[in-house]
DNA sequence: TACAAATAGTTTGCACACAAAATATTAAGA
DNA sequence: TCTTAATATTTTGTGTGCAAACTATTTGTA
């Protein structure tokens, strides 16, 4: 039985959770929550989306999104509205508000990798390992996918 | 500004999640969330452990840990007292049930590590770096700490 | 056209994650 | 000793994360 230390799994949780707690405060400042800055980063980067786009870009729950989005149109930072053409989806696009936040975003994510103190290059690897562990972790992709879960049965 | 794929923070957030996704089913057959696993993992490899002791070692909040202790409890698998010689510490140790899941997790674990299909010094190597990044993430550790918070300030 | 299946979102319920306030007990200083 | 500060834990309130159930719209098909 491999101890705390020893569990990949545990390290990802530490990890995650300690980026948060050093992200929060500067993320105060915008007056956003780290999720919902994720939400920003993608409309800022493509453009208006459906919400299960977004949802797909962000690894992110449907369940979790839904009411988010609705935080940050209570917030002035996005509109959501249907779509004329197809009354099931919702589009996800900036306000004014929200585009303008982009400018001092750009300065405190300066401000933020100054004060992570760590060098450019190391926070690139392991970025870029974390993302090989998301591609490559799990069961294998079937050429036809199945038509529902790929049960982790034994 | 980077796009999405070039957030370090984004990457932590979705490999945590994405572990979350592949390890749950495998943690649904012994009964415990996943932080709850890690409380036992703690528990298994030290012994019986204050509620401070624990959060300490899961880098974990109180206020989170407080009521998952009493859903261990619930479920029968920790118990909680008070220390006779000092009120104020909540002792939290494994039940007879609690120690016997120690021997089908550890089955469950070889289980979960064929099915991450990844090689294991990858695994390992990705462990290393977050547990590095943790380490030096962040301000630099003053000789005598300050008093309260080592404030993000700028 | 009528109707079942697929698609897109929302809602509900439970379990964290965390800040802030509250409670209880022990330690320390005047 | 009496009061204040420190320590340990619990409670409260907001915001996710996710499964499951639900609603509404559109598509596919007989």
């Amino acid at each position: 039985m491999p101890g705390l230390d020893n569990h990949l799994c545990f390290a990802l949780y530490a990890a995650s959770n300690h980026m948060t707690r050093l992200f929060v405060p500067f993320l105060k400042k915008l007056g956003v929550t780290y999720p919902q800055y994720l939400v920003l980063v993608v409309l800022w980067e493509r453009g208006a989306r459906g919400v299960g786009d977004l949802a797909t870009a962000l690894q992110m729950d449907l369940g979790s999104l839904s009411p988010m989005l609705k935080r940050l149109e209570a917030k002035g930072l996005v509109t959501r509205r249907r779509q004329p053409n197809d009354e099931r989806r919702v589009l996800v696009d900036l306000t004014p508000k929200g585009v303008s936040l982009r400018q001092r975003t750009e300065q405190m994510l300066g401000e933020f990798y100054c004060f992570l103190n760590m060098p450019l290059d190391e926070l690139f690897d392991l970025k870029d390992r974390l993302r090989h562990f998301v591609n490559s972790a799990g069961p294998k992709e079937t050429a036809t996918p199945p038509a529902k879960l790929p049960e982790p049965a034994f």
